[in-house]
DNA sequence: AATGATTATGAGTGGAGACTCACTTTGTCA
DNA sequence: TGACAAAGTGAGTCTCCACTCATAATCATT
């Protein structure tokens, strides 16, 4: 069984067309996920990379494989935008922006909003998963050392309102205005006493 | 064609064992999708039933009437416990009960979350939507005349809070303690500043 | 250029689930 | 009770989709 990872330790290089297609079938597989939500079909994603359904069954050997690729990628780059904020921005607003971007891309990032609740995700996108909250948690701590954020508030809680607001960004297609209104209420809730509007 | 509608004003009425076999239907399908959400088989709702599968689509022709049937009759209890509780509640506290209820029974509504959000439902799901709106409306006003909402609050936000922590709720199974915290956070960022804990 | 391993191809397989219909059973009413 | 329409039955059809595999095309290496 040779593996056909994209670059695994001990193994010899992929060829130069299995690395292309690699990426195209992954950038496919995103954009159809991304508009019809994961039910869309491996036949899809396949045209839509100009492949036959074959090639990507001999990368992802299964469906749950393929989406898993996708969450670690999308779970990375989320992580470098965090990193990136936390050393930008303002400590007091950094999870603030972070959690607005994050609403108004849900609709992108459909599988990961799923995903970050879901249970029986494999190691992999598991840890990923775990480094994204690992980040939250940073970025909490300092808007509560900065004071925009009251002291009882728990990295729990955070989770849950940011995978709650996504989701229903998600399925009831809010528009801009009423993202920025929601979430300036949730954002009132988080915030200390002192610090309100 | 005759109609098997249950009691259509011009048509006679259902024979009595119809009549049996169409509740029996409803409520098997009601738990059978609260428990596995809309993409449970038609098949499991017959069998929880007891009785064959053409039954069920001789009273419901297609999964979606069926779905939609299910919708009504919890949309129409919905708005019965809301009316209830807008009348015995103290008005300040009336709306913060009613999301807190909804949001703990989010997993026995699997389906009502979902259409509440939805898009593509049918007219008579639309009609009962509405009347919800309309009782959350109800509820909305009286805790800003009552001061325990602030003004500004529209009743677009209140509604796009609920389905969010009720999709969060559902898919992330949060736990009662969890919920309560989250809550108490999204009530805070409602409440008029005057009346912050 | 030849060779052999890697990769791509896409018709085919199997299974699940929505829906149908010819036939049987049951309720109702004279 | 007999007769007929209403209702129930469940094996069978159809469609969709994840996944396979024998064969063909392509890359890398000499």
């Amino acid at each position: 069984m040779t593996s056909s990872k994209p670059s695994p330790g001990g193994a010899r290089p992929m060829r130069a067309d299995a690395r292309r297609n690699r990426e195209r079938i992954l950038a496919a597989a995103e954009a159809v996920f991304a508009e019809k939500g994961p039910s869309a079909s491996t036949e899809e994603v396949a045209a839509r990379a100009g492949v036959a359904i074959g090639t990507v069954f001999k990368h992802f050997p299964t469906k749950q494989e393929l989406l898993q690729a996708i969450m670690k990628d999308l779970l990375g780059r989320l992580d470098r935008d965090m990193a990136a904020l936390a050393a930008d921005d303002a400590p007091g607003e950094a999870l603030f922006t972070f959690v607005t971007r994050m609403v108004e891309q849900a609709a992108q990032k459909r599988t990961v909003v799923g995903l970050l609740a879901e249970t029986g995700i494999d190691l992999q996108v598991a840890s990923s998963v775990q480094m994204l909250r690992e980040g939250i948690a940073t970025l909490l701590v300092r808007s509560q050392e900065a004071g925009t954020v009251r002291e009882g508030v728990r990295l729990d809680e955070v989770i849950a309102l940011l995978t709650g607001i996504c989701q229903g960004a998600l399925h009831a297609g809010w528009d801009r205005d009423l993202q920025r209104r929601t979430l300036a209420i949730v954002f009132d809730g988080l915030r200390a006493s002192a610090d309100r509007r």
